[in-house]
DNA sequence: CTGGTATTAGACCGATCGGTCTAATACCAG
DNA sequence: CTGGTATTAGACCGATCGGTCTAATACCAG
């Protein structure tokens, strides 16, 4: 594995910050370059062009979402379910030092999937991923008994990550957290109810 | 009530259909102009600048949107519950017709709520109108019974409107209604669950 | 130190952006 | 028909866009 040229990675991480904000359009070159203090030379000998920029800040933001999802679902002390729900508090806490400016997922997928196949797909096959990583920890939810039986897995993951969604983006609209609460408060005691 | 010029009517109308595609920073007023053969005097002549204008292209989208409320939520012949689904039912086939490219509150919320004040608090407004007379059918159904009495009218709406805007998002993405139907089903069958 | 490659530096490019302006024309009230 | 206003028409504006290009410089292997 090749380290990343530090102007490389100064790029990609003020990407992030600035594309979470100003979405891929309002999101000028030169705005970039200056908040870097980088010479346009540099941006275009490390990336092709401004897609292939945003897609790869695209990858690093995933890569990010991976370590999170590894770091939670994994941990076998607690139980499926748990580990689920504790991902997306993680996330939650995340948005939060953004200043609840929602996900990158939603907000270039939303700008840029009417027109765009190359971010449509690559957006779309993020939130796949995203779904698979549930999908298994849903599947040893409904092993252990703690789920029902009959239920769909896969469609539980899709929908969850469907309505987290919905939830950042209105957290985005309001800045603040009580949507992605909310959210997350209906989804658990729907998916497993409190047995009284 | 003064009638709307035929040609502001033509721009808002070709405005409905390219914003929801091409968003709003994307969308060159060049091409609308081109789209709909106006000249460009007569787009400013009828509105101050681009953002008034798609700013009044929302404002005729929730039109329509209240249009599709009143006449869903206030059929007294169906129970509540079952107006709030076929107000949303009716929304996705109004998305069907437009090649699912989701929700026209979502698309410009995500791309412009992060940089632009006026839209972030114009489209917040949107959806808690929605929500508000979503408010009002569950609070008749939780009189009938139909959901429990303890339930917060007011957060379930704003859910559901939540998840909603993120089932959207995946439809846009995967263009297709499986996301949307997927979480209608998830969210009648948890607010009221039929009883074995 | 030497030579070759990676990177920086920023002037420069055509295209397009949103918006202005003036003159021509359409429309409508009297 | 007449006169005044609403609307059309599109040339034109400066600013900025993404991207190219060449020369200078930094860096690294030998």
């Amino acid at each position: 594995m090749q380290a990343i040229h530090p102007t490389k990675l100064r790029l990609l991480d003020a990407g992030l910050t600035m594309l979470l904000e100003h979405g891929y359009n309002d999101l000028g070159i030169q705005a970039l370059l200056t908040a870097t203090g980088t010479p346009k030379g540099s941006f275009y000998h490390h990336f092709k062009d401004k897609e292939d920029f945003a897609l790869q800040v695209v990858d690093r933001y995933m890569h990010a979402v991976h370590v999170g999802l590894d770091g939670c679902l994994r941990d076998t002390s607690r139980p499926p379910l748990e580990r689920v729900r504790l991902f997306f508090k993680a996330t939650q806490a995340h948005y939060r030092t953004e200043g609840y400016m929602g996900c990158l997922l939603g907000g270039l997928g939303q700008e840029l999937s009417g027109v765009s196949d190359v971010f449509r797909s690559k957006i779309e096959g993020c939130f796949s991923e995203i779904v698979a990583q549930l999908t298994a920890c849903l599947d040893e939810a409904r092993q252990r008994g703690e789920i029902q039986p009959h239920i769909d897995t896969r469609g539980m993951a899709s929908l969850l990550v469907d309505c987290w969604e919905g939830a950042a983006l209105r957290s985005r609209l309001r800045r603040e957290a009580a949507p992605l609460d909310a959210m997350l408060d209906f989804y658990f005691s729907a998916i497993a109810p409190t047995v009284p």
